[in-house]
RNA sequence: GACCUCUUGGUCAAGCGGUUAAGACACCGCCCUUUCACGGCGGUAACACGGGUUCGAGUCCCGUAGAGGUCGCCA
């Protein structure tokens, strides 16, 4: 039987890392076996509808190259694609369910309700629906209905035995019933919930793996009981774990809470846009590469158990399985995402570099007076994440005040007193250097430097430092002197002088 | 609180009854070097704990602890 997958997100107006790892997976799952890969949205919650939330999507998997074959942009034997334009699709099915005793009508009020999950609370206990509605009579139903009270439909759980399903990563899990609520499957407004949805979806689309967020562990059970009342056979389950990060934990107030030591505690939860961890929008915008994101993100909770760690996209579609999950969540390590991505930035062509660093370069620096060209061979090997460049290269337009200290370095042999001899030395020399290249600038000045009775680094040590003001630099001495200029070399080292 | 799940270095992870318990990131040291980075070499660092089963357990079972998830007319 062909794979059917799909990764159904609700909109809601970003693509966090964890969602699009679960759409990463299920693509290459589906890719890896020659099936299909489908897109839906579950849009079913019509308060929390967000205005282009849809399109984000799209664009999101478009950029991680997550094609879909069927969706609701692409169309599809299935459709549609799009659950707030299948309202009319459920309603038979929860009759059905209510005919076979499975599920029923309930006339509770929201009140009634929330007095009675507040009761339980204070009493410590679980919440659960008391089956109320379900011992109305046909009769007292008939006529609630034709009076127009509003109504939901709730799946009837069995008040003993178990339940249970089989999944790919957990192996079985099985509970008792009497610990399930009975679950709204249609909402007041008429359209389903999640619960129901994603059952009579995925068996209407034909979805033979159900690849989703380990959140819905506890609630598969109920879904299984769901697909045997309709008759039909469970889909294949594949709980993926949630990507968590290690966050300061904050109090009341929003502060880092500190241990004794003054160290800010920490504690693992959930990866949240809401609580400010970055989105692949947020990652792409901040200069990291679509492959190296892509590359990480998969390794996140899944092994190709061998040595080897960069894949592309079309390689993984050849290689990923199911049995490299992981059970355990994953701890989100900005760290490794910055290897790999200087890692995809060395890799780059030089031409591509330059063609994504010019508009970081361009933050800090005019096109005009600099070579940008140069500066991308110098600033390519040392480049993690391109936000960081403009921090980079910005003492080039204004010189940084910097300590004298920074003249003394015990491994170049420079002090202050050396560094000032080299300094008065290097300044006629660099006068007479014509034209102003680094080749010429290298040459001239290495010749000179045995002649000064200097080792190299006691002269390029401070010679880097006064014209840059920094400890260290995307180059060295020659290529920081070529990109700012003769005239401007010249006034730094000039102003070093005079303030030695 | 109840139920479900998970637990190998700081992080990602390999391991599927017998290994000196891989590898990567990070960190530290050395080398290269006009700084930084790159690169090369080396190092610190882990099977949560307690019981079993077994000739033998990181690997199987049971507890404990810790962590995560669920308990919505959200998905």
């Amino acid at each position: 039987m062909q794979v059917r997958t799909r990764f159904a997100p609700s909109p809601t107006g970003y693509m966090h890392l964890g969602n699009l790892r679960t759409a990463l997976y299920t693509y290459l799952y589906a890719r890896r076996t020659g099936g299909k890969f489908i897109l839906r949205i579950e849009d079913t919650d019509q308060e929390r509808e967000v205005a282009g939330a849809v399109d984000i999507i799209y664009k999101s998997m478009k950029t991680a190259g997550l094609s879909h074959d069927e969706g609701p942009d692409v169309g599809g034997p299935c459709g549609p694609y799009v659950q707030s334009q299948r309202k009319d699709t459920y309603m038979p099915y929860a009759r059905q369910l209510i005919e076979s005793g499975h599920a029923y009508y309930c006339f509770c009020t929201k009140e009634r309700l929330d007095e009675a999950r507040e009761a339980a609370e204070k009493k410590g206990e679980t919440f659960k629906y008391d089956k109320h509605c379900l011992r109305l009579s046909k009769e007292e139903i008939r006529q609630k209905l034709d009076a127009g009270v509003p109504y939901v439909i709730r799946q009837n759980i069995p008040t003993e035995g178990k339940a249970g399903f089989d999944d790919v990563i957990y192996g079985h899990v099985e509970v008792d019933c009497d610990t399930l609520d009975d679950n709204v499957l249609i909402k007041a407004d008429g359209l389903p919930t999640y619960n129901f949805a994603n059952v009579i979806d995925d068996h209407l689309m034909g979805i033979t793996h159900v690849m989703r967020g380990n959140e819905y562990l506890s609630s598969a059970p109920k879904y299984n009981l769901l697909y045997e009342a309709l008759g039909w056979t469970p889909p294949t389950y594949v709980h993926l774990t949630p990507v968590m990060v290690d966050a300061p934990v904050l109090d009341k107030d929003g502060k880092p809470v500190l241990d004794e030591a003054g160290n800010p505690v920490t504690s693992k939860r959930k990866m949240s846009k809401r609580k400010g961890d970055p989105s692949f929008e947020d990652l792409l915008s901040q200069g990291y590469l679509t492959e190296a994101v892509i590359n990480y993100l998969v390794l996140l909770g899944w092994s190709p158990r061998g040595e080897r760690e960069f894949y592309t996209l079309a390689e993984l579609e050849e290689v990923f399985d199911l049995e490299g999950l992981s059970k355990s969540p994953s701890v989100f390590d900005i760290q490794k995402l910055n290897w790999f991505n200087a890692e995809y930035i060395r890799k780059l062509d030089p031409e591509k570099y330059l063609e994504l660093a010019t508009p970081w370069m361009a933050r800090a620096l005019d096109p005009e007076k600099f070579d940008f060209k140069r500066l991308a061979e110098l600033l390519q090997g040392r480049t993690e994440v391109f936000n960081q460049l403009p921090g980079m290269i910005k003492f080039l337009a204004e010189q940084p005040d910097f300590p004298a200290d920074f003249y003394v370095n015990k491994k170049q042999k420079s002090t202050l007193e050396s560094a000032k001899a080299a300094l008065e030395a290097a300044l006629p020399l660099l006068e007479g250097i014509e034209p102003w290249t680094e080749a010429e600038l290298h040459d001239r000045v290495m010749e000179a430097i045995p002649g000064l009775g200097m080792k190299n680094g006691q002269f390029l040590w401070p010679l880097r430092i006064a014209i840059s003001g920094q400890m260290s630099t995307p180059g060295g001495a020659f290529e920081i002197a070529y990109l700012l200029g003769r005239d401007e070399t010249l006034r730094r080292l000039k102003a070093a002088i005079e303030k030695l």
